[in-house]
DNA sequence: TGATAGCAAACTGTTGACAGTTGACCAACG
DNA sequence: CGTTGGTCAACTGTCAACAGTTTGCTATCA
């Protein structure tokens, strides 16, 4: 194991670039808000021409640029956020599919220890919420994970986790949402341990089906989707 | 109807992508090879600095950039590939299934006469070949079209039909294919026009599946993947 | 002959200046 | 009072210059 690693080559492009997702993504910036380059620029200490193609990279998922008139974090209507929800249900259940069949021992136990990290707590038992923090204990995303497919990884993160996080950050929860999640979640588990892509594929996809059908039925009301 | 459109506003950053995709998936250069900036500046007759944001929006799609290094058109492995056609298949069959909801009448015999422009070509009939040129005459794109989701349009557009475009350029065929190939279309056809959601679906996965083996089979041989 | 050092050209990444566009505000007019 | 026109500051898009890095070539050395 050599301690001799290629130097890691950045730019002050790439470094915006983080740095814009995960204000993007923390909700520093309401949906549709427009963004100053030039404000930007000075808070970031750098010139706006990196800037500039930071926000380019950003364009069609999580900006939206109209030439002359600037950028906008993305909003998106009801009919938006279901085609985001089947763009998932396609992807997230192949991952599954994939994941049943190469996934370890080791990860099976990963994924049980998490549900019932998950079931441990508070907001959950009380059927109030159920929410993941971060990747580290999201249980879909150690599920994509597991699949092995870098592909896939990269699109949901690029193309689907990050939008719905601009829309996680005002939450309400439908009544009985949160239980059934974790045992939907405990259904996909169960089809892995039996190593089933099929029957991943088919509880991942009923999952987010499901989980569509709450989203959307939120919005016709008040507030904003959850899982 | 209004002759009264808003004024399409556009920026040599949005021209010179358009041009840069077109140049790419047309097969002006080679998967792997280095692009300078300053020649497809000089090229385009615009100063580096849009360039290099066009190129950004490039990333991860049809170009890797090393920071310090410049920008590559992208290349990828056969295990890349064949990540690529299992996204494709989660995608396109979801769009099958949207599609065989929603698709008109006129739609289905705008792709039943596809069909049968697609079963007079000499190629073929001799089983050699089956391309299809452009997306007006592409099968696939007219039902991701007719299941009117933009987003799944785009992601497949973005994320996999100019990636596959690259690698046509040089193509060979399977013995047998083309006419599987072509086979498999009209029973894509046959669940649409039963507005079957499910047949369409599973036609539409089988058919791609069936593509994924035949593209990792030719690059265990010879040659380029089709269809 | 292979390895090393030096040099210059070409390249990438960034900056700041400039031109054109937009939006906000105010005054004048009907 | 609503519409129109003018002005100005702020903004976006682009350009060219500069700094630092990389690459290729040549000369020197062991």
């Amino acid at each position: 194991m050599s301690v001799l690693n290629p130097i890691a080559g950045t730019s002050l492009a790439n470094e915006a670039f983080g740095k814009l997702v995960e204000a993007i993504t923390s909700g520093e910036f309401e949906p549709g808000e427009k963004l100053s380059e030039a404000d930007l620029a000075r808070k970031l200490g750098i010139s706006r021409g990196p800037l500039r193609e930071a926000l380019g990279r950003l364009e069609g998922r999580l900006v939206t640029r109209t030439p002359r008139l600037g950028v906008r974090v993305i909003q998106f209507s009801k009919d938006d956020l279901e085609h985001l929800f089947l763009v998932r249900e396609a992807l997230e259940g192949m991952a599954a599919r994939l994941a049943a069949e190469v996934i370890t021992d080791s990860e099976l136990r990963s994924l049980g220890d998490l549900l019932r990290q998950h079931a441990n707590r508070p907001a959950l038992a009380a059927g109030q919420a159920y929410r993941q923090h971060s990747h580290d204990d999201d249980f879909h995303f150690a599920i994509v994970h597991a699949s092995r497919s870098e592909r896939i990884e990269r699109l949901l993160l690029d193309e689907v986790y990050y939008q719905l996080r601009i829309h996680r950050l005002r939450s309400s929860t439908r009544p009985g949402r949160a239980k059934a999640a974790w045992h939907e979640h405990a259904a996909i588990l169960a089809a892995m341990e039996q190593r089933d892509p099929d029957g991943a594929e088919i509880a991942m996809r009923r999952h987010i089906r499901n989980a569509r059908l709450s989203a959307t039925a939120a919005l016709d009301g008040e507030g904003r989707p959850n899982q």
